[in-house]
DNA sequence: TGCAAGTTGGTACGAGCGTACCAGATTGGC
DNA sequence: GCCAATCTGGTACGCTCGTACCAACTTGCA
């Protein structure tokens, strides 16, 4: 093993430290201590393979991104070619856009939106992230037969519908509110 | 003044202060120490007014939600009878919803619904002002003329459409990119 | 083999935090 | 006018935080 990939190893293992405690705490649960704790590593590895704090929040969001998105992507990959009823599109677009997960998930998901507000850096990655699940769901709707023009709109409507189920009791029930709501718009809107 | 009085105006100070660290800065600005510096009393009077920070939060949350309703709701009560074209209503939504302000108001306005998932305490409080705006918006439909069925539904469009403006480089643009987005959608979906 | 560059990890600093404490001031009811 | 209840405000405790520092260790190259 030369240097530099003990090096890489140790950046990874950070990175999936951060990430890790991103999706389940949130970005406040972010810090040097935490993510070197959680990856087995001395607290100084965090500022030795990162800039500061923000520069570790950018690369562990990124990272969740991509946890975020692969799922959704084998859920389109493996769609039928034939329309699906407004109930199944429903889901589908509610669990590529915030998986499937609790409510700490869920909320790491739109915290994103508000952390890109406060911290330029992350914008492009919060955008990029957004983009990714817009083309996902541009592509569902194509490979079942749909326009796929207004995938971004659905998007925006799972992400307020999902938002405001956020402030619901029932913990986990959001995602199923949310497809529930969507499900009714669709029928309504029809094909 | 009675010493009651006096106690429930030291009371509102903080929860006056509150708020404004709440919009200008966030929830994460809301601090016993911030709070009572910028209402000039003592760091003490935090902690004798108020259980504890959350119950401090809830209520300038509270109140953060009556200052943001009222201008919202000044706006419809001066709307005409007639429909409104698409542009315009847009514009109307967006601004109930959001207001008018800057990024960093913007970013509170989703912030609270993240914070209502991770603290119970607040998603009543967030319920009922998520609830005030859907009326206003349902309010402003029926007083142009137009179907009110469909207000919940036109805010979680507007506060998904927002969200993924939140992540644009221009600041200030977020609340004109949204409207123009939504605005095209009411055109395409007709009256 | 030796040494310079790179890496590691323990430790420290200064700051902000929520909260508790308590001596003193104030005040309304008797 | 007195006294108990309420209110005030200065201070302290224990904690976590981001970041800096630096001595020790490892490693690739001359």
């Amino acid at each position: 093993m030369t240097r530099s990939d003990r090096g890489e190893r140790r950046r990874d293992a950070l990175l999936d430290a951060a990430a890790a405690l991103l999706k389940q705490e949130g970005f406040a649960a972010v810090s040097h201590r935490a993510v070197a704790t959680r990856a087995g590593l001395p607290l100084a590895a965090t500022t030795y393979y990162f800039r500061n704090l923000d520069d570790l929040v950018e690369g562990a969001t990124r990272r969740l991104a991509e946890d975020t998105v692969a799922p959704g992507r084998e859920l389109v990959a493996a769609l039928p070619h034939s329309p699906l009823e407004p109930a199944r599109l429903a889901e589908l677009i509610v669990r590529v856009v915030a998986g499937n997960g609790d409510r700490a998930q869920l909320l790491t998901v739109y915290e994103r939106y508000a952390q890109a507000g406060r911290r330029p850096g992350l914008r492009p990655v919060v955008r990029a992230w957004t983009q990714d699940l817009v083309d996902l769901v541009a592509e569902s709707l194509r490979r079942t037969g749909r326009d796929a023009g207004h995938a971004r709109r659905l998007v925006a409507l799972a992400d307020g519908l999902l938002l405001q189920h956020l402030a619901d009791e029932e913990d986990g029930g959001a995602t199923a509110a949310a497809a529930a709501d969507l499900a009714g718009i669709l029928h309504a809107a029809g094909p």
